[in-house]
DNA sequence: TAATGTCTACGAAGTTATTCGTAGACAAGA
DNA sequence: TCTTGTCTACGAATAACTTCGTAGACATTA
């Protein structure tokens, strides 16, 4: 069997520079607390603290350029999404994935290409259950 | 507008008390204790505090009977796990349902029964969207 | 009645999450 | 050189979460 291979489940605001570091890329301190100055008003020794902290779980790691430090996720988008979503549907489903989606599917609004994806994704399973 | 009538988000201790209440309905602390204990070795006291917290931030209500409590829960299951998805889609997705659905669908098997009600469930939305 | 058991209430301890102030290093410009 | 600005590091304050010990009320039973 392999490894476990798991990072911690990021707290709230680790979550939100994760995003950050998603959507940007590789980023310094600074440019990760002014998406989140802009967003909510966090200052910058809390960003960095909040990196630093990262860091040591291994969220995150990090590169030295001149003084500054440039950080980057440590778990890929995906990844991370599939373990916080297998969590929360373990944590409140009990493993159901179904009634997962039901609610995600009622929840918001999907545009009708979406829906479309949905399907074919469903074909690609049935498949697979043959 | 309807008021808010939004609940506190569960920790994961509380989510777990819970469903032991969904699953059984309304229980005694003891009755609590017993599950939780069984699944994770819980102490009588410890289930006992959390749910004294859980009466405070208006997630249990109780009513005595004797010298005992016998405790419920305020939200239903179903609100409850539409409020948990929605918070989860916002911070993890940005509120793209598709996304979350994908994941759900793929990180854990479903029977083909199951994908045949997401499909139905599919066709109602696409109905709507007309 | 005295001992035992079960109930609630409450406080305390240990941990984690979040925020911020302060200090020291270093570079650039006056 | 002195001041100003930007960087990291670190500690402290606060709040939340979780667990458990102890105490007091009350019923049951020996």
């Amino acid at each position: 069997m392999g490894v476990k291979n798991r990072f911690p489940n990021p707290t709230p605001g680790e979550l939100e520079i994760l995003r950050v570091l998603w959507r940007r890329g590789p980023c310094t301190v600074r440019g990760v607390q002014e998406e989140l100055h802009a967003e909510r008003g966090t200052g910058y020794t809390t960003a960095l603290k909040l990196l630093q902290i990262m860091m040591e779980k291994g969220l995150v790691a990090r590169e030295e350029a001149g003084r500054a430090h440039i950080y980057r996720a440590e778990q890929s988008e995906d990844q991370a999404q599939k373990q916080m979503v297998g969590d929360l549907l373990d944590r409140l489903f009990g493993g159901a994935a179904q009634q997962l989606v039901m609610h995600a599917l009622t929840s918001r609004k999907a545009t009708s290409q979406e829906l479309a994806e949905i399907r074919k994704l469903l074909d690609t399973l049935e498949d697979e259950a043959k």
